[in-house]
DNA sequence: TAGACTAAAGTCAAAGAAAGTCAAAGTCAA
DNA sequence: TTGACTTTGACTTTCTTTGACTTTAGTCTA
């Protein structure tokens, strides 16, 4: 078993004994496995992704730390969780647009919680990216926001 | 916990027990948590900015004092207009936040939507754009949510 | 009442403590 | 034997802590 892997289960037994969610720093769970910090970050982007349904926080200096948290499953979470991972890593405006009022529809989400999303994924926030960076930076800010609908 | 969250809390403590209003010695308090009276400064630089709703006063000399309110607002329309022209067109995740956060605290917009507020200007929706794109991108997305705020 | 003394709070920069980034090097299975 | 995944470490950025020095306000005394 390679350290990644050892530090994946870490992150996976503390979600589980704190019901989805752990806190942590950085270098001393790297030290407590036995590898450079860095590596703690690079399981982070490898596996505790938004597609897999983490949400990932953290804050440098004195004090700081590393907090995950796993977006709780419902059954209309199901129906986001697959669209995170249909997502993929970019989105244009007109699909991400279907998406949200096709989750409006079937009242996965309120109306104004709709309408927010709409607002985030215009086009207009985005005037000043040329393709391919737009649909990018949109396909992200859909997924962060989905994660939160889920953890609602 | 770093000694400076523990000051924030004291203070929220203590304007939670008087209605939005806390008066404090400077010195006194640094000795009560134990740290040099300049963290102080620093702790209400950082964390009771005018960004996050809070007025700060003080008196030096004999006698002086240091001492922080929550702004009050007029309306919430009137807030978020407010917000909107002292944005401008460039916002970091900071001050995002705070905005964010003060605005939910005041309850002018509920927490579910400031969670996926606070997710759409999140520096992880950004991740691949350089300065100062970055920060336009974010106040363009903020800018358009809370055009959705108003209107709804 | 001017000037000296005392009692605050403010400023700023350096040092310290985390986490983040990135690219080079290593590993391993198809 | 190449390409995806992992490991490593040097360097960067952000946030916190500390302390020396400055400024302001009140008080007391000659």
């Amino acid at each position: 078993m390679n350290i990644s892997n050892t530090i994946a289960k870490l992150i996976m037994d503390m979600l589980e004994a704190d019901g989805g969610s752990a806190e942590m720093q950085r270098n001393e769970l790297a030290q407590l496995v036995g590898c450079v910090p860095s590596q703690i970050n690079y399981v982070i982007s490898s596996r505790f992704t938004p597609e897999q349904g983490y949400i990932v926080e953290s804050r440098r200096g004195g004090g700081g730390y590393i907090r995950i948290t796993r977006a709780a499953y419902t059954s209309p979470g199901d129906m986001i969780m697959h669209l995170l991972n249909h997502i993929g890593s970019s989105i244009d405006e007109k699909t991400a647009r279907a998406h949200i009022i096709n989750l409006a529809g079937r009242e996965i989400i309120s109306n104004k919680t709709a309408k927010i999303m709409l607002a985030a994924v215009s086009d207009n926030c985005y005037r000043n990216l040329n393709q391919p960076v737009r649909d990018t930076v949109r396909a992200s800010v859909f997924k962060q926001m989905l994660l939160q609908v889920i953890n609602a």
